[in-house]
DNA sequence: TTGTAGGCGTTATCAC
DNA sequence: GTGATAACGCCTACAA
C-alpha cells in the first residue's frame, strides 16, 4: 500500500511478529527513542513540537498502528471491559450493550461480550475467559451469581459493575434499578384503577431473578391492600404460548382474574393476541400489563400497558462508573447518604390502552 | 481465595505486574518447566500424564488464569476477531451478533464489536481500531467499504468476512444473499398477485446500500412486466414517521399505488398503522410488504407479509467460515464452480395478511 | 518427553 | 524534554 513502508519494514510475514511497523520503526525513520513515540502517542504534550511533528510524518508514511496487545501487556492494563449479558439480541438488553459499547468505544475501549443465557455456570466460564484477557472492568448482568463467579470478581481487583438491578447497601457498583419497586409501581396502578384479583404471571425461564423481585413488590402491594397475591407459572417454553396459556388459566377457571401482571412484554403479547380469539374484552373483562416496553408493545391492538426499563441508561451509566474508577472520566451525579454516587435509575410506567 | 496461593504470589498488585500467578509460579509449584505448562494446557496429550497431574493441582491451586494478551503477543495472532455492525441494538443484526459470538465463544476466541451506524468512516475507524488487536480475523457487513477499509483489510493478511450481503465472483469471503434477489422475489409475488401500481419505498438511512439493491431488483421485475418502477424517499428521519409519509404520499396522489413495498419493516409497520387511521383497507385498497421479520410482523393486524434474512445463519456462517480459514475445523458445504465453498443464503418469504 | 534461550512490541523506571 | 534498559507473561525454535 505504503511504498515507504517497505524501505524499512521487511515484508512478508515471519513465523513471529506481526509483519507490521512498530514503535521502534517510526523511531528509527523519525530518528529519535522509540519511548519518545511512545510519549507522544499517548500524551503529545509531553514532547517538543518538533520531534513531535517528526513522529506524526513517519507514523503516517509507515502507517503505523500502536500494538493494543504488546501495550496491555507492558501496562498490565489494557483497555478491555468485559460485559456478560443473559443475551445479546432480546430487545431487552441490546440497547444497553450498545449504549454502554459505543460510550466505551469512544474512550478507546474495547468491549469483550459473553452471553449467559440466564445461567450463573455460563456466567461463571464467561468472567473466568475475560479474566486472561486482562480486563480493566468488567460488567455483569443483576446481583445473584454463583460463589465461583463472586470468588473470581472479588479476587480480580478491577471494578465490577452490576446491571439490571440494584439494591441498598451493597459493596459493587451498580446500575439500574429496583425490580421490587417497579412490582409495587405496577400492582398500585392497577389496584388504584380498581381491579381486584389481579394475577402476576411469571417468566419460564428459569434463571430470572429480577422478575421474581417484582414478583415479590406485587406480592406486598397486594397484601397491603386485603388482597390475595395469585402467582401464575405457565408450562409452555416459548414466551408467547406461555402468555396464551397463562390468560386461559386464569380467567377460565372458577375464580377469574380482572387484570394480569406479566414478567415481561413477551408474555404479555402472547396473551393479548389470544384474548381476541378467545372473545376476551381488554381492558374491560381483564386488564393486561407487560415489562419491557418493547418495540412491539405500542403497536399492538389494544396497545399494551407495560413498564420502560431504562435499557440505555443503564449501558452508559455502567460505562461512566467504569471510565470514573479509572480515572478516565470525573466523577459526576447526585450523591448518596453514604457518600458513594447515586446508581439507582427510573422506570417508566407507560400506560396504554390494555391496562 | 486459596490458602496455597498466598505462599507463592506476592500479594497485592505493583505498578507492574497483573498480580495474578503466572505459568512460573505453576511450574515451579508443579516442579517442572514453564514450558512444560504452556504445552499441558495446549495438547495435554503431549505431557506425560504424571506431569500431567502436577501441573492440574497446581493450576486449581493456584487459581491460575492462564493470561491470554501475553500469550497473544508472543504468538503473532491473538485469538480475537473483530465485528463491525451498522447497529447492534437492531433487530436485523442482534441474531447474527448473538450467533457468531457465541459460536466463536465456543472455540476460545472473543468478539469485538463497534457500530458503524451506517457510516463508511466510522467503519474505517473501527477496522483501524481492531488491527492494533492483531485480530485473526475481522467481520464486516455489506460490499461497500471506503477505500481506506479496503486497504487497511488488504493489508492486514487475515481472514475478512463480508456480512449480509453477497455478490458472485468476490474474492473476500462473503456470509450473506443476494439483496438483488430478494428485491426480485418480492416483486415478482406482487406481480404474480396481479398488483400492478407497485412502489418501493427507500429507508431514510442513507448508508443503506443493500436497500437500494433490493430496489434494483424490484425495478427489474416490474420493467420486465412492463411496468413503471416507482420510488419514494421518505424525508421523515424516524422509521415509522417515514412509513406514514410514504403511504400518504403514495395513495392521495392522482396515481395511486395499489402495492407498496418498503425497504424494510419498521417502515412497513409505521405505514399499517397509519392506514387504519387513514381508512386504508390493508391489502384490497394496498398492499404493503416489508423486509426483516422483526418480532412484531407477526402480530400486527393486518399480520405484515414480509421477508425473513437469515440473520442467525449468517452469523454461524461468517463463525464457521472463519474457524476453517484459521484450520480450527474441518471446511464444510457444497462447493461452487470455482473450487470455494458457497456461501448464498436463502431469505424466506413470509406471506401474511398484509400482500 | 522435557528444558533452555530468546524474542514478541510496548511501557515503567530511572538517569541524563 | 529525551533516552537506555529492563520488565510484562507467554510461545517458538532448537537442543537434550
Amino acid at each position: 500500500m505504503t511504498d515507504t513502508a517497505d524501505d524499512s519494514v521487511p515484508a512478508g510475514r515471519k513465523r513471529r511478529g506481526s509483519g507490521r511497523a512498530t514503535i521502534h520503526d517510526v523511531a528509527r525513520l523519525a530518528g529519535v527513542g522509540s519511548i519518545t513515540v511512545s510519549r507522544y502517542l499517548k500524551h503529545s504534550s509531553q514532547v517538543s513540537s518538533a520531534l513531535g511533528e517528526r513522529i506524526a510524518h513517519a507514523v503516517k508514511a509507515l502507517n503505523y498502528v500502536p500494538n493494543l496487545v504488546a501495550g496491555g501487556l507492558a501496562s498490565a492494563r489494557g483497555r478491555i471491559v468485559g460485559m456478560v449479558v443473559p443475551n445479546i439480541s432480546g430487545p431487552i438488553f441490546a440497547p444497553t450493550i450498545q449504549a454502554f459499547n459505543d460510550t466505551l468505544n469512544r474512550h478507546g475501549f474495547q468491549v469483550l461480550l459473553a452471553s449467559s443465557y440466564f445461567s450463573k455456570e455460563q456466567e461463571e466460564n464467561a468472567v473466568r475467559a475475560f479474566l486472561g484477557w486482562s480486563p480493566a472492568a468488567l460488567v455483569v448482568t443483576g446481583r445473584f451469581h454463583s460463589k465461583g463467579t463472586e470468588a473470581l470478581l472479588a479476587a480480580s481487583g478491577i471494578p465490577v459493575v452490576e446491571t439490571w438491578d440494584y439494591a441498598p447497601r451493597r459493596k459493587t457498583i451498580q446500575a439500574g434499578y429496583a425490580n421490587r419497586e417497579v412490582g409495587i409501581q405496577a400492582a398500585r396502578y392497577l389496584v388504584d384503577k380498581g381491579y381486584r384479583r389481579i394475577a402476576f404471571v411469571q417468566n419460564s425461564v428459569a434463571g430470572d431473578f429480577s422478575a421474581l423481585d417484582r414478583r415479590d413488590g406485587y406480592a406486598a402491594v397486594l397484601a397491603e391492600h386485603g388482597l390475595d397475591a395469585w402467582t401464575y407459572a405457565p408450562a409452555a417454553p416459548a414466551p408467547f404460548d406461555a402468555g396464551r396459556e397463562a390468560l386461559e388459566t386464569l380467567t377460565r377457571g372458577r375464580r377469574k382474574a380482572d387484570a394480569i401482571i406479566f414478567a415481561n412484554d413477551n408474555l404479555a403479547a402472547g396473551a393479548l393476541l389470544a384474548s381476541q380469539r378467545m372473545g376476551i374484552d381488554v381492558p374491560r373483562q381483564c386488564a393486561l400489563m407487560g415489562f419491557g416496553d418493547y418495540p412491539f408493545s405500542g403497536l399492538l391492538l389494544p396497545s399494551l400497558t407495560t413498564i420502560r426499563p431504562p435499557a440505555r441508561a443503564i449501558g452508559e451509566l455502567a460505562a461512566r462508573r467504569i471510565l470514573e474508577a479509572l480515572g478516565e472520566i470525573e466523577p459526576e451525579g447526585a450523591f448518596t447518604g453514604d457518600g458513594g454516587r447515586l446508581n439507582l435509575l427510573g422506570c417508566e410506567l407507560v400506560e396504554r390502552e390494555s391496562a
